[in-house]
RNA sequence: GGAGAGAUGGCCGAGUUGGUCGAAGGCGCCUGACUCGAAAUCAGGUGUACCGCUUGCGGUACCGGGGGUUCGAAUCCCUCUCUCUCCGCCA
């Protein structure tokens, strides 16, 4: 969520740059002008009786009950009374009305985020590693799961549908171990505090992220007139962790990492990666999550970049770090790095992690601030990437690290993990 | 699932015959006095959000959330959520 006053202020500077993301981002913005100053209005209004009443509360509480002059009075603030509610019904109204608005706008994108709306427009910031291009006839992960005997897609379609996938024998314990190495680098190394978080949220957690209202049809949501939806990533429990909070400045920054299973329906993105591990509707993913001052939250960004880039470096996984165009971010990112690693079945890097600041987007939306100084209670800045997607990995450990025969050599660093085993097939 | 209790400011905790209660008191914290300094003591201050003029001041809202009764509600009524205790069930 924007900073209300300051889009009214300044509208021309924000309605300058939401449209960087589209024409659609300022049109959303737009009807919030007239509904403020409406409010404006009535709100005055508003206080003024209100001061009225609470003047005259005592003095009618000391004149006699069966007195003319309290009839009278009884009377007068009866009529103001009735002006105060209706009022205050249209405030209320445009209230919502104005919240329905800003829960809709998109983030500010920041000013070293460069033009274009979409992927073509996106710059190559950094990129490690020889990307491998076959001698042999490469395998597509699916594939080489198929008859490694690692993973089952055929068996996972007829219990759930198409996007899942069973692992089995050496591919699930590869799952867990790259979980666990991710967990581990995260927490010994770069000083994140591991969380296991609830996989169900209320809808507040969701609109307090972003994910709603927009995304609703990309959310698995419970039946009811209540619903829990399912996470879509961890950053939604690590995030509200700290909802509705006042931190103390000497908390900061907060860093947190968590493994949890995400859950999206993927509406929209029909004939996509249809096949492997790519897109499904249930996989594993280690997020990393920072709360942090708005001075140097861009640094922090650059850090938070750093440590998931730190995962595909020990797995000796080549990628490249993609600086996402204006129009191409997600809905609460100011600036977001996609780190995309090679695949070499389809011959290009792929996204394998999103690393984002949201600024005070987030932190406004769920309410997270932090005492800068007394009497002066400031939002926070939030900060999100993967670290990294866990299916996303398995590819690209599997395409990688394929051997003529078939077969799949594991990293150094991941051996320990997998009780020595060295060597898939 | 059944029965009961509760939700007040950073914390503890008053307030429930409706009126001067944003809310006593204590603790914590900040400032000043005393002191060489500190402790103790004394005095003052100490929530969040919004509106208006604006170095400051004035106003309004908020006593778990929402709704209602009333000229007026922390106080009465309804409802929801959460917490605790006991019973049942379950992992």
């Amino acid at each position: 969520m924007l900073d209300r006053k300051k889009l009214v202020s300044d509208s021309e500077t924000y309605l300058k740059g939401l449209a960087r993301r589209g024409d659609y981002a300022a049109e959303v913005a737009k009807p919030l002008f007239d509904i403020e100053s409406r409010w404006k209005e009535l709100k005055s209004e508003v206080d003024g009786l209100r001061h009225r009443q609470k003047q005259m509360g005592p003095q009618m509480g000391r004149l006699a009950k069966d007195g003319e002059e309290f009839a009278k009075l009884r009377k007068e603030m009866g009529e103001v009374s009735g002006r105060v509610k209706a009022a205050e019904e249209q405030i209320r109204s445009l209230e919502e009305q104005r919240r329905d608005v800003l829960l809709r706008i998109p983030n500010l994108p920041h000013e070293s985020v460069p033009d274009g709306l979409s992927e073509e427009d996106n710059k190559e910031v950094d990129r490690w590693g020889e990307p491998r291009h076959p001698v042999f006839k490469m395998q597509a992960h699916w594939e080489l799961g198929e008859s490694l005997g690692i993973i089952d897609f055929e068996s996972a379609a007829r219990m759930s549908g198409s996007r899942f996938a069973v692992l089995k024998g050496a591919g699930a314990r590869l799952e867990r171990a790259l979980i666990q190495f991710m967990l581990d680098l995260h927490t010994q190394e770069h000083g994140y505090v591991e969380v296991w978080p609830p996989y169900l949220v209320r809808r507040h957690a969701m609109e307090g992220t972003g994910q709603l209202p927009n995304l609703e049809e990309d959310a698995y949501r419970t039946a009811g007139d209540d619903p829990y939806f399912l996470i879509p990533t961890a950053e939604v429990p690590l995030v509200n962790l700290h909802r509705e909070e006042i931190l103390d400045k000497d908390q900061l920054p907060i860093k947190y990492v968590a493994y949890t299973p995400c859950f999206r329906a993927e509406a929209g993105s029909h004939g996509k990666d249809v096949r492997g591990l790519m897109r499904q509707h249930q996989f594993s993913k280690v997020e990393l999550v920072k709360i942090v001052e708005p001075e140097g939250s861009y640094d922090e960004l650059e850090s938070l970049r750093r440590n998931a880039e730190e995962v595909l470096r020990r797995l000796e996984i080549p990628y490249r770090v993609m600086l996402l165009s204006a129009g191409d971010m997600g809905f609460s990112a100011t600036k977001t790095y996609d780190l995309e690693a090679w695949v070499p079945a389809q011959d290009r890097y792929r996204e394998i992690s999103s690393c984002s600041n949201c600024g005070d987007f987030q932190a406004r939306r769920a309410q997270i601030r932090y005492r800068q100084a007394k009497g002066d209670n400031r939002f926070c800045h939030t900060l999100n990437g993967s670290g990294l997607a866990v299916g996303r990995t398995m590819i690209g450990l599997l395409e990688n690290f394929q051997q003529a025969d078939g077969s799949v050599i594991l990293p150094d660093a991941i051996r320990p993990y997998m009780g020595g085993l060295s060597k898939l097939g």
